[in-house]
DNA sequence: GATAATAGGGTTAAAATAATCCTATTTAAT
DNA sequence: ATTAAATAGGATTATTTTAACCCTATTATC
C-alpha cells in the first residue's frame, strides 16, 4: 500500500549519485543506470521528470547528461516524489470523477487529506543534503 | 504513490460504521455494503482482514454479522491498514528477494525505512474514537 | 556527416489491485 | 430435519497501475 514506486527510487538515487558528483559534472543516464544498476531508459524517464521540475538540468548532445538543477539544500524528497509522481492523493475522494457513492456523507475525507499533508511535510523536511549528511554519520 | 488501498477505505468506512452503530449491534456486510455503497463480497474479504487481527467480532449464522472487536479508543488507522495490507513497506529493499543492484551499498535504505515508521505513526496516532470527534467538531 | 547524447510518444509486459465466482460452514427459525 | 441467511475462504478473472521497452526526433560535438 503505502509504497513508493521504483520510479521515484531510481529518481532519488540518481539525485543522490548527481549530488556525490558535485554541481558541475555533466553525467550521462548510461552511467548512472550502470553505476546504480537499473534500466537505463526507465531512468531517462525519471530524469526527463526531474528536469521539468527544475531538480535536474540537461544538456544535449555528445557529451550532454544530467547535472543538479538545484543546491541539495534545495531539495526535498517532496519535490522529487512530486516531479516524479505528481500531486499525491492519499485518498481517491474527489480526484477527476472518482467520488465514491458516499462522497457527499463522506466522514474521513478531510482527515486523510490532512494526514497527507503531514506526510508530504515528513518527505519535505528531507533535504539531500541532510539526507547525505545522516549516511554520514 | 502513496495512496491507500480501496481495502483500506472499504474498511475504515465499515469500522466507522459499525462505530456509530455502537458496540452491542450486530450488522451484516449487506446493511454496510448498502449503507456505504461498496461492493458486497470485497468488503467481505476486508471484514474476514479485519476481524483476523480482533479489529471486527464477527457471529456466524442467520442473524449474523460483524461487531467492533475492541473500543474505539484502541483502533488506530495503523491497525487497520496492517490488518488489511500486512507490514508495510515503504521500499522495497531487502523485502523477500528484493534487493536492488545496490543493495550492501545503498544510500538510503535506513533513511526511508526511518520514514516509513514516522509515517506509521502517523496513522497510529489516530484512533477512530479521535477520528470521529474530529467530525463533530 | 557521424556519433553520442537527451526528449518523448507509443506500445507491450508484468505486477498489483479489485472484483467476482463458487462452495463450505455456521446457526437461527420454522 | 430443513431451510434460509449469514460468515469463511479458496480460486479465478478483470482491471488498473507500474515498469520496461521500442522507435524516432532533436541536439550538439567532433
Amino acid at each position: 500500500m503505502l509504497q513508493v514506486s521504483r520510479k521515484f527510487e531510481y529518481g532519488l538515487h540518481a539525485v543522490t549519485y548527481l549530488a556525490t558528483k558535485g554541481l558541475g559534472r555533466v553525467v550521462t543516464v548510461k552511467e548512472m543506470a550502470d553505476e546504480i544498476g537499473f534500466s537505463q531508459e526507465f531512468l531517462s524517464k525519471a530524469m526527463q521528470s526531474l528536469k521539468r521540475a527544475g531538480i535536474a538540468t540537461s544538456v544535449q548532445g555528445v557529451k550532454g547528461g544530467y547535472t543538479l538543477g538545484k543546491a541539495i539544500t534545495g531539495i526535498t524528497l517532496s519535490d522529487i516524489a512530486i516531479a516524479i509522481e505528481g500531486k499525491p492523493h492519499l485518498v481517491r475522494c474527489g480526484v477527476k470523477e472518482d467520488r465514491c457513492e458516499i462522497f457527499s456523507s463522506c466522514h474521513h475525507r478531510d482527515y486523510m487529506n490532512n494526514l497527507q499533508h503531514k506526510i508530504q511535510d515528513l518527505l519535505a523536511a528531507t533535504t539531500i543534503h541532510s539526507l547525505l549528511q545522516e549516511i554520514e554519520s
